[in-house]
DNA sequence: CGCCGCCTTGACCACCATCAAGTGGAGTGG
DNA sequence: CCACTCCACTTGATGGTGGTCAAGGCGGCG
């Protein structure tokens, strides 16, 4: 969890691997075809390849670019002077990695890929201007961290207030509704790389109780989960008996699973 | 906790009130005076004074305008099906309530104040204006929403990796850091007017435990906890065992208690 | 083929929730 | 001035959720 990367960099062209950004910023704001093409131009021609398991960036960096995820699973986390480590967002295709430490100055935790990685990347300068010369941009990429900063939140509700089952299911909940925003629900599921470990990390539970936990939930018909595939084969039930309200992820009303 | 409001309003100058956010913005942007101005103008002659135990703002609502603390304490909250309660962030003067609902559109989650308090508020649309034409002020309020998003990433730690006398002494030690960078400590310690049962249900545990927990803190002699007033006595101490690091606050290098 | 990471299952027990009862101070009304 | 109420704090007893430790199975990859 915290090789430094050594990696494969290459000058792709971004093509439909911005989709996913550009969707989601169509759904909290207005942009128009300048605006979308300016975002792309942004990332595209900087895209590097990226193994799973690799800092993207740590706490105490100033970098002076920002880092986009084209594809794959990566994860903010910190850890702590004893050894325990707490993932504090999942982030999809679509997500920002840093761009925060654009205004803040400083990275205060990490960043890591789960899974291999297509990341591009933009200068910070370049960036700026986009913010200062396009206002619909600046809001849109405002808004984008706000609903950031809302998740955050219905995941300290997950673990402050709930029990492990209602806990892991909210979870699958959460994800399923966010990779389905993304477009990349698949015909079986989804791919669904994350390890027990990891969902252990992110709900401050054991992987041994997530295991169980999972055990209960397969043995109930509510989930599929092998071979890093997840299915959720009751979304409703699952949804009810999590309390999973979806609101939080300001999906947009359109956005139901069935 | 939730009563609807009925309370006194006034037209008050702001006066001295604005310091605290003034003197937070300022660790984070630069401001000129015309910006400082045009924030406390913004904001002068629409105080409330607003008792305690009442809602500010609540989830659905979609209101034009944004209010700012600036006496009192307030947190925002969730409350499950189930009727458990998570605080998910306390207000202290200086701190926007609802900055975010201006961008986002609907809150997801409600304000209440936990003292009496008073409220300055702005129409949004002036806000909106003072963010288009002034880019230090918008790159300030992002800044000071960032920092917010970065103290609730260290509540999930919180919450999610630390035992309960750890998380306890954490949260004192980011009020009493908090609370003297907004200029509010004093001579004997600080106004502290958190019931036990809400200091719970920020840190996922309950009243019960919490008694228990302060209890040992006094008599190992780390803190003074009476009468509405927190006093901690040994900081340093404190802040070790609840490996509490204040980088998350982003305060500036010179924030150090002793 | 052999190693390594991840998943799985069992045994044990600690931390913390829940339930319950009692204390004490502040505010109110007689 | 005193009874009364209300709320926050306090303390004890009991039990459950979930952590830790340990060992074994299984699949992928070098």
């Amino acid at each position: 969890m915290s090789k430094r990367e050594a990696t494969g960099r290459s000058r792709e062209t971004i093509g439909n691997a911005i989709l996913p950004l550009l969707t989601r910023l169509r759904r909290g704001a207005a942009l128009d075809i300048e605006d979308e093409a300016a975002l792309t131009e942004l990332f595209n021609g900087s895209i590097r390849q990226i193994k799973g398991h690799i800092d993207l960036i740590s706490q105490g960096d100033r970098p002076g670019r920002v880092q986009l995820i084209l594809s794959g699973f990566a994860c903010r986390y910190k850890i702590l002077p004893n050894g325990r480590r707490q993932i504090m967002a999942y982030l999809l295709p679509g997500d920002f990695c840093d761009l925060n430490v654009a205004i803040l100055g400083q990275m205060d935790h990490n960043i890591s890929t789960l899974t291999p990685c297509a990341v591009a990347q933009a200068s910070g300068s370049a960036l700026e201007e986009l913010i200062a010369t396009r206002s619909r941009i600046a809001r849109a990429l405002w808004w984008a961290n706000l609903v950031e900063e809302s998740v955050l939140r219905e995941w300290l509700v997950n673990v402050g207030q709930r029990p492990a089952h209602q806990r892991v299911a909210n979870l699958f909940c959460e994800l399923a509704w966010r990779l389905r925003a993304a477009g990349l629900e698949q015909p079986e599921g989804f791919d669904f790389p994350i390890t027990q470990q990891d969902l252990g990390h992110a709900l401050g539970l054991s992987a041994v109780h997530i295991n169980r936990v999972v055990q209960d939930l397969r043995a109930t018909g509510l989930i599929r989960l092998q071979g890093g595939r997840l299915a959720l084969l009751k979304p409703d039930t699952l949804a009810e008996m999590a309390m999973f309200d979806p609101v939080y992820l300001h999906l947009g009303t359109e956005a139901h699973l069935r």
